[in-house]
RNA sequence: GGAGAGGUGGCCGAGCGGCCUAAGGCGCUUGCCUGCUAAGCAAGUGUGGGAGUUUUUCCCACCGAGGGUUCGAAUCCCUCCCUCUCCGCCA
């Protein structure tokens, strides 16, 4: 959530925000114009409600001197009644803001490159050579029911389109790779292990900005009204929700395990082979609470934790800087980590690692107590790390053998007894 | 699902119609003292909003959430949410 006072006071850095975003600006006018009534009728109401405890006041001293203040009560009734007929009027505004501000995305960096779209985002640096093959690789979708280790089939009759059924040793790889992940960033980069909740309430999910833009994207169960994760970024900001931390405490890095679930809404056409883009996959992500100053430095560890993954699993990847015009709803500024596939012959998303700076903690009402005593928000990150669906892809297709088999990374094998192909 | 208890500042906890401008303690900040640390002593320390000033200030709201009663609510009434204990069901 922005904040509504640099808002009002610098209306024309968030119009351009806006822009940049290339999203209209109508919702800022809309927001200007309710502070302006919003802050006259706070202001009467504030006077009217002075004058009576004022008038208060001095019933009481009248009724201890045992002296007749009907006249004072009946004024006084008269301003409680003025009163709550403005309150009606504030409340509907106070709600129709709030809304907008929820509406509001995150201003991008000053150091976001501006473009209009994904096709202006900046390639920043590129690590690892795309395999050249002997042979015409198979893509996953072809090579996993091969192995009778993928099943679309089985997995649309249970569910629907976009889901997927491991078997045997791929499903291994995947618990493997969990596994594999979750040791990196708990032993070598010092994140503390959570196993979350999946279902969260709306007030959660709001906090992280799913919520109230998104939510055809989103499973909702009913009648609880709970909201099937996302991501594991919801779970794990969530969980400081309305807490004041402490200055010292800083950062906080936490590391999950979860299954995401998304609802694809908008993307019909994208991905429709495979299980690159499924309703259901597990991720292991990763969530900072950093120091404001700080951040920014955070932002470049924090990828630098996700790329170490795929260092170590020897796939080539790039990492690429959004766009503002690409830039998501909650970030300020995202690196996506693209990995090499070869049935897109292109690099395609395994992590997303994005500064929502105090966007978040504003939502979720997430502070620190700063060594002066005073209360700031902390600044949120978070990024794959990675997206162990496409983790498995990229290891499937990027390792395969001319025979339809599936070579095992080297620091997978300890995960997977000691197996050394798949096949 | 049933019964009971409870939700008050960063934390613990008192208050149960106007003297609450929320006691007291812990913590935190600063200073003093001090081989270091700890202890001790002193002072300070709630949040949000509005108006003004940009140094000093004034006003309003907030005691789980929302309604209600009243001239006036942390305090009384209603609804809801959450936590804890016990019972039932259950992996």
């Amino acid at each position: 959530m922005v904040d509504i006072k640099a808002l009002r006071e610098n209306p024309e850095e968030f119009r351009n925000a806006l822009i940049k975003r290339q999203m209209p600006t109508d919702l800022l006018e809309e927001i200007l114009n309710l502070d302006e009534e919003r802050r006259r009728l706070i202001t009467e109401t504030n006077q009217l409600r002075a004058k009576r405890n004022e008038l208060s006041r001095e019933v009481a001293k009248l009724k201890k001197s045992d002296t007749d203040a009907s006249t004072l009560i009946e004024e006084s009734k008269q301003i409680g009644e003025r009163i709550k007929a403005i309150e009606n009027r504030l409340s509907e505004i106070d709600g129709r803001v709030n809304y907008l501000l929820l509406s509001f995305p995150n201003p991008p960096h000053e150091s976001v490159p501006v473009g209009k779209d994904e096709t202006e985002n900046v390639v920043i640096r590129q690590w690892g050579e795309p395999r050249r093959f002997s042979f015409e690789p198979r893509a996953h979708w072809d090579l996993g029911p091969q192995l009778g280790m993928l099943d679309f089939d089985r997995a649309a009759k249970l569910s629907g389109s976009r889901f997927v059924i491991l078997r045997k040793e791929l499903a291994q790889l995947e618990r493997a790779l969990i596994n594999f992940m979750l040791d990196l960033h708990t032993r070598e980069h010092g994140y503390v292990e959570i196993m979350p909740p999946h279902l969260v309430s709306r007030e959660s999910i709001t906090a992280t900005g799913q919520l109230p833009k998104f939510e055809e994207e989103l499973y909702n169960t009913q009648p609880d009204d709970l909201f099937l994760i996302p991501t594991a970024e919801v779970s794990l900001v969530g969980m400081h929700r309305n807490e004041i931390l402490f200055e010292a405490d800083l950062p906080l890095k936490y590391v999950a395990y979860t299954p995401c679930y998304r609802r694809e809404a908008g993307s019909y056409g994208k991905d429709v082979r495979g299980m690159v883009r499924v309703h259901q996959f597990n991720k292991v992500e990763l969530v900072w609470f950093a120091h404001p100053e700080k951040s920014y430095e955070a932002l470049e560890e924090l990828t630098s934790h996700a790329e170490e993954v795929l260092k170590r699993l020897k796939l080539p990847y790039r990492v690429v800087e959004l766009c503002t015009g690409d830039l998501g709803f909650a970030a300020a500024k995202t690196y996506d980590i693209e990995v090499w596939l070869p049935s897109y012959n292109d690099y395609k998303e395994i992590s997303s690692c994005s500064n929502t700076e105090d966007f978040q903690a504003r939502r979720g009402n997430i502070r620190y107590r700063a060594r002066d005593n005073s209360l700031r928000h902390p600044h949120t990150l978070n990024g794959s790390g990675l997206a162990v669906g496409r983790t498995l892809i990229a290891i499937m297709e990027n390792y395969q053998t001319e025979d339809g088999k599936i070579e095992i990374p080297d620091v997978l094998r300890p995960y997977m007894n000691g197996l050394e192909v798949i096949g």
